[in-house]
DNA sequence: ATTACTAGTTTCCGAGTAA
DNA sequence: TTTACTCGGAAACTAGTAA
C-alpha cells in the first residue's frame, strides 16, 4: 500500500472538498501513465482510502476519513522525524523496576516539589515501561527539551540528586515522566509518576504496550 | 526511488548521529525479507542518500546531506497539506495581466496605505503569476490568513475596494501578494507588488517559473 | 552471525483495445 | 474524449547459496 497517489490526491485539494479529475491529468501528478493512474484510482478506492463518483469527463474524487488517518498517521511519522510536533508519543511495554523508584518519590524533598511543580500527589510507585526503538530515539530529545526542574537536596546523611519532569498523560490519565539527572541513566527505560496506580488504572501488567502522550508547552 | 527505507532509517535516529543496524534488523522495521533489506541499503546508497561502513555486526549508516533534504521535501509536503506550515512556497508562471494593477496601485487612496502597512513604495505594476494546481489550492487558504487590511476609499466619483496583502518574498526580494477583496476574483492568479520592477530585477518574463515565498506570522 | 549474489516466482507497468 | 480490460515485458521480491 503506497501513500503517494493519496498524498498527490490531497495536495490537490481532495482533502476539504471532492474533486473532479480525469486518469490522464492524474497520471501527469503521478509521473507516470494514465493507465496506472487509473488502476491506482482503483486501489485506492478498494481500500477504502478514496470514494470515486463517475463523471463523464473524469471522475469526482473524495478522501475518505480512513484516507485522511493514513496520512496523518505518516505526516505524524514525518514530524518526529523533524521535530516539528506538538505532541511526542512514546510507547513500550511495561516492565518491573528495581523498586527504587517506590522509595525515591515518598522522600520528602521530591514530594513537596513534585506536588508544587506538578500538581498532584505520586502515588508512591513509578509505572515503568521499556521503550521501543523509535521512543528511545525521540526520549533522547527530552534532554534538550524545556523540563520541569526538581532539585536535589540532602537529608544530613546523603544527598539526592535533581531529576526532569514531564507531564504526560496515558489513556487519559495525567501523570509525569521522571528522569533522574545522573549519568548512566538508561535511556530506553521510561518512569512515570501519576496521582494513581496506573497498573490497575490501566489494568495492565509487564508486557503490556502502553503509550504516553507529552504535550509541548 | 521510495522514500519508505530512508524515513525509517531518520525514524530509528540515522538522522543527528550514526547507527548501527544489519539488513535482518532493518528488514523488520520495513517489513520485508533480510534480502529485500539489504538491496534498499545498497539502493540507497548508490543514490547517494546515505553512507556505509560495513561491520562484523552489521553496518554504519548514516544519512547524507542529500537523503535528509530528500526526506524534508517529503515532510514539506505533507505540512502543506495538513496546513502546519512556517512558510507557504506559491509557484506558477509569469503572465500578463490587464494592466489594471499599474493603475490601482498608484492611487493616492491605496499607495499610502502600502507604504503605511507594508513599508515600502510599490514600483508602479504588478507581476502576475499563473498559479499551478497545487499552489491554487494553498492560494484558498490565504482567504482565511490574517491578512494585511487595505481599507477601500472614496474619491467622490468612484469607490475602490478594500485588498488583502501578505508580504513575501521572491528570489530574496521583498513584496506583497495584494488581493482585492471583490467576489468573483480568480483563485490561479496572484498579484505581486514590490519595491522594484520584478520583471527585470527577477530577470523573468511570460512563460517563466517563479515562486513566492510567504512567511507566516 | 553477517552481506550479497543467483535463480525462480510474483508483482507491476504500460501499450493496445474495447466499451 | 473517458474508464478499464488484456497481455507481454520489465522490475521487484524471496529462497537458497557462497563468502
Amino acid at each position: 500500500m503506497s501513500l503517494e497517489p493519496l498524498k498527490q490526491m490531497a495536495l490537490l485539494g481532495a482533502l476539504g472538498s471532492s474533486i473532479t479529475i480525469s486518469s490522464a491529468e492524474f497520471a501527469q501528478y503521478l509521473k507516470t501513465s494514465p493507465q496506472t493512474a487509473s488502476r491506482k484510482l482503483q486501489i485506492l478506492e478498494q481500500e477504502n482510502m478514496i470514494t470515486r463518483k463517475m463523471l463523464p469527463s473524469g471522475q469526482e474524487i473524495t478522501i475518505t476519513e480512513q484516507g485522511i488517518l493514513a496520512l496523518q498517521k505518516e505526516y505524524h511519522e514525518y514530524q518526529q522525524i523533524f521535530g516539528d510536533y506538538e505532541e511526542m508519543r512514546l510507547s513500550g511495554v511495561v516492565c518491573t523496576g528495581l523498586g527504587e523508584g517506590r522509595y525515591y518519590i515518598t522522600l520528602e524533598g521530591y514530594l513537596r516539589q513534585f506536588e508544587q511543580k506538578l500538581g498532584f500527589t505520586p502515588y508512591p510507585g513509578t509505572l515503568n515501561i521499556e521503550l521501543n526503538p523509535y521512543s528511545i530515539n525521540l526520549r533522547r530529545r527530552l534532554e534538550i527539551m524545556n523540563d520541569i526542574h526538581i532539585e536535589g537536596f540532602e537529608d544530613g546523611v546523603r544527598t539526592f540528586g535533581s531529576a526532569k519532569c514531564f507531564k504526560v498523560t496515558i489513556d487519559d490519565t495525567g501523570g509525569a515522566i521522571v528522569i533522574p539527572n545522573r549519568k548512566h541513566y538508561p535511556d530506553n527505560i521510561l518512569e512515570i509518576i501519576a496521582p494513581v496506580n496506573l497498573r490497575e488504572r490501566l489494568n495492565v501488567s509487564d508486557g503490556c504496550e502502553v503509550e504516553v502522550v507529552l504535550c509541548r508547552t
